[in-house]
DNA sequence: TCGCGACATGTCAACAGTGGAATGTAGAGT
DNA sequence: ACTCTACATTCCACTGTTGACATGTCGCGA
């Protein structure tokens, strides 16, 4: 259940709409846990029910601006610090690759090439993403950054991965 | 979709029933692609019905020995060639890293400590499996080396990055 | 002033995944 | 003969995720 921490932890950062909320999922956080409109506004629904969160004004066409409250926080906290990472790996791009063998040694081959250029291609957009903010000295920032040197050195490593992984068939 | 595509992929291998592939997918595919026994034996009945598998001989204690059909073996090297793979990196691990700005420098650190562990104990467990299993030159062991060494390179740039990123706070 | 695009929310059906309970059999070792 | 473990399947309730549909408003530019 982490889209109700990602909400949590966007909101520690200022109050929002599930309409703002939408948006900086599609852009900030669209690599990294993916999420519908549907969801978010349910989920919206959900945590000012339990009281994690609270509609803190209301705008022009229904608009409600959500902060977050107290014991939010302590949850958002508790998330971060007490809950242990929880494997979640699940990769289709990996999957194929133990089938591989059920193709022609050529068909294989293409496949991987075509994750190297999958990969230079995400590289090369968070290269430009990384380029095209200017980062301060602030938390979001920092962190922000680290997220991002994330997405390079993975994009780098299964590139140079599957180059290697193409010299390995027949 | 893909753990019908995954269960094809096992049976094009050799014939097995649900608890054989159950734990095939415990062992092998665990990293890959989790799947629960009530999930695989409902896609079981699902991909039977639809004509892709079928039931091949029946064992002992109502084993059930599924075995991929013409059709099944159609759909398997269709989904490995013609869809492109799609992006379903959902990582927890990493969404946290946004939001360690709400922690204390020192818990943060903490955090990307507990990652460089993390991936070291991974990836020590991958090198034992490496170890332990002994390859040939038939095409699982080609392409099961190549889902490994995925791994170990995977573990090596997070807990490298790891360290690096816990340099980067305060 | 009219229309369009961005703003804004809510709901629903369907599918995917989790975790546990219930049930029973075959075979190996004592 | 007995018991225990591994083998083997089915069902169910709940949560999470997707995609589409429905509905309406504000404000800007032609």
């Amino acid at each position: 259940m982490s889209l109700r921490h990602a909400l949590l932890g966007l909101l520690s950062e200022r109050p929002a709409s599930g309409y703002d909320l939408l948006k900086r999922f599609e852009t900030s956080l669209a690599n990294v846990w993916p999420a519908t409109q549907s969801q978010i506004y349910t989920e919206l629904t959900k945590l000012a029910d339990s009281g994690l969160i609270m509609v803190a004004a209301e705008g022009p066409r229904g608009r409600k601006e959500y902060t977050l409250a107290d014991a939010g926080m302590a949850e958002l906290r508790h998330w971060l610090t007490e809950t242990k990472p929880q494997r979640n790996t699940r990769s289709d791009l990996l999957l194929r690759v133990f089938f591989l063998g059920v193709l022609r040694p050529e068909q294989a081959r293409a496949y991987l090439t075509e994750l190297v250029e999958l990969s230079a291609h995400e590289h090369e957009q968070l290269r430009q993403l990384d380029e095209a903010i200017d980062w301060d000295d602030d938390d979001l920032s920092v962190y922000g950054r680290i997220a991002l040197e994330y997405g390079l050195r993975f994009n780098a490593m299964r590139r140079e991965w599957a180059e290697w992984a193409a010299t390995q068939i027949k």
